[in-house]
DNA sequence: AGTCATTTTTAGCCTAGGCTAAAAATTATA
DNA sequence: TATAATTTTTAGCCTAGGCTAAAAATGACT
């Protein structure tokens, strides 16, 4: 909650980091699972089009998040990792947290997905202590 | 949940209806407080120039949750009245969640304006009876 | 009524996220 | 190694949300 502009400009703002880091976990996750990470799994991943990835992802690049040479695979910079990191371990205690209250396993995988961009460290920590 | 594309983008369109939200619930409260709302009325609200109110709210009109004549005040339609009441209310729900969970008033504000376009209703039940 | 101040609207610009269709490059296969 | 298939990129379009600056309308005050 840095300093603080309207409440509102915020949350706008937030709404443009989540493409970020929905971004930065599914890299990293394809990349685990497939060794290197295309375009085309992304598009499928996102369920949009390859030119939409195609220019998002220079959004992630001059973000200084991703690099990729034309025609070439897709990697995490540091900066990518960390915020990989830090999102994955966030939408998993909201994913968690929900699991706790008695969300079924298929709403609290697609609110989870939404509400991850939107929750401060104080709640986070509040969630984690919750679900153990 | 409708219709399921993929899960990203709705909720991307989760994003694109905050703003409708946020907005009708808006032009409730100051109606209450003030009799009228004005286009300035909005814009000191949500931290915006008035220009950038007078172009959303022409969404809200096209979405026929809002009429105004040039240069009069505000109103909200009566589809716009339902969205607002069950805005409020969802926010609501969510803002004594958060408080009962013992997120401090002010954080508890902060991210309940984020997380009440993200709650499925089966969660928001489940945070009501959370509460009390 | 006429002038001045305020408010609202318009115009034009920007970034962001989406699309389709076509061009370019790469990869596979004959 | 050509040719064909696939993938990636580019181009051009759209909606949406932001901005500033200027024009237009309204409201206040002699
Ligand atoms: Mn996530
Ligand atoms: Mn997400
Ligand atoms: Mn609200
Ligand atoms: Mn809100």
């Amino acid at each position: 909650m840095k300093k603080s502009k309207s409440q509102y400009s915020n949350i706008r703002n937030q709404n443009k980091n989540e493409i970020l880091e929905d971004y930065v976990e599914a890299i990293q996750e394809i990349s685990e699972i497939k060794g290197d990470v295309k375009n085309a799994d992304l598009a499928i991943h996102f369920g949009v089009s390859q030119a939409t990835i195609n220019k998002n992802l220079k959004r992630l690049i001059t973000s200084k998040l991703a690099t990729s040479e034309p025609y070439r695979s897709i990697f995490l910079t540091n900066e990518g990792k960390k915020l990989a990191d830090i999102s994955k371990e966030k939408h998993n205690i909201v994913y968690q947290f929900l699991i706790k209250l008695g969300v079924s396993k298929k709403i609290a995988q697609y609110d989870s997905e939404g509400i991850e961009h939107h929750v401060s460290d104080e709640t986070l920590k509040l969630m984690k202590n919750f679900s153990k």
